[in-house]
DNA sequence: TAGATTGTTAATCGATTAACAATC
DNA sequence: TAGATTGTTAATCGATTAACAATC
């Protein structure tokens, strides 16, 4: 089992390029031309493929087709994936309604929150109360979950996911979650983004003349 | 000069854990406390500090308060941090009344839409046209960028940010975005978590019991 | 065939960690 | 002082890349 994010990152990279490529007219492609549009080396390219016993035609490149499939398969998206959501504050509204998961396969399928003021279950994206989470999620043996609360709700409700049978979950509240080893959580901290932004452009300003890859042989 | 984006991102986990243990009472840490509460070595937390000339006591650790300051400066929070938004859709909208931005600093100071029917100068963070970005920018001497508009537009938007003279951009839209060097790019590919977490998900399920450091020497 | 591309091995690179002398 | 912690060097680790034999 590959147990590398950067990776698999770059596998749904290579799968999004491959259908531009396609939606071009191409049929085949070279592990070059491949890695130019993802922004890696043709080597690394290879590597990754063969880490997932993918293999291409040697002089032949690789069909497109095959290769799309075979990467969907890999990255799961083969089914539809649903998704529920935890706050339906400013933020979890927001990606409730954001389209570009739909392409991707991803389907936000009902929202959860503490506040009786938000509950409305004739939405096309219903929002029900928290008590009826673990009842939601047993019942359609949803596996994803994203967390858009407060940073003090953050835990608890975790902890109500992982309980229900979540075992992934996108957060976005800026706290360290303590999970299970049976839940995988992958953290989104806008705060700490930004925050690096600001180090590497006050960097960048105090020496302009920084160029990465500066090695002269 | 650090190039090293995951140092800095320590760097920011370092001081927000200080400010916890600095509620709790303490006055000095030691690097393997520290350590421990953003989940590193404590020889990680000393070469971070001594890749910045930051330095404690031998036997006494190092004072919080003193800390605190350093980080603070190396990482531009002693004065806020003014950021334009570009779109005021759902995400955008979402994320200019997301509350913990001004915790830490960081003032979203005005929004810039295509949409007229968006416009309103008289809200607490005004919506502008997008024409009126550049003169902004300039008047107001704003560095960091959020984009925020459809995939299509984000391009184009960045290029409008880079002539009025932003230098560093939080990036949603789900595209490579080609910018000169001047500018800084930090990319937050939601779909792209999305699909990354439901692989780590499939793969632990087929698989519970592979464990991480599963290493017997 | 000659030429080009794959698949894989070995080399390289950079980041993390272990170890320990310095020293408070 | 004895003991504990820093600061830094060297070792380790893992990921990326270069190189090239295999082969279509």
């Amino acid at each position: 089992m590959v147990t590398n994010k950067n990776c698999i990152l770059r596998l749904s990279r290579y799968k999004n390029a491959l259908y531009r490529f396609k939606s071009l007219g191409f049929f085949k492609i070279f592990s070059d031309y491949l890695a130019d549009a993802v922004g890696v080396t043709s080597a690394q390219v290879r590597k990754d493929f063969s880490l997932f016993g993918i293999s291409g035609n040697k002089r032949g490149g690789y069909k497109i087709d095959s290769l799309i499939e075979k990467l969907n398969d890999i990255l799961g998206k083969n089914e539809l994936q649903k998704v529920i959501m935890a706050g339906a504050g400013n933020l979890g509204s927001a990606l409730i309604k954001y389209k570009n998961f739909e392409k991707e396969g991803i389907k936000i399928v009902a929202a959860f929150d503490i506040d009786p003021a938000k509950h409305n279950s004739r939405l096309p994206v219903p929002v029900l109360p928290l008590e009826d989470l673990e009842q939601y999620v047993m019942i359609n043996k949803t596996k994803i979950g994203i967390i858009s609360v407060p940073d003090i709700a953050a835990q608890h409700i975790l902890d109500v996911m992982i309980k229900a049978g979540i075992c992934g979950v996108l957060n976005f509240a800026p706290i360290q979650l303590k999970a299970s080893e049976s839940c995988i959580i992958n953290n989104v901290n806008l705060e700490l983004e930004l925050e690096n932004l600001i180090y590497f452009v006050n960097a960048l300003q105090k020496s302009p003349n920084v160029r990465i890859s500066d090695k002269i042989p």
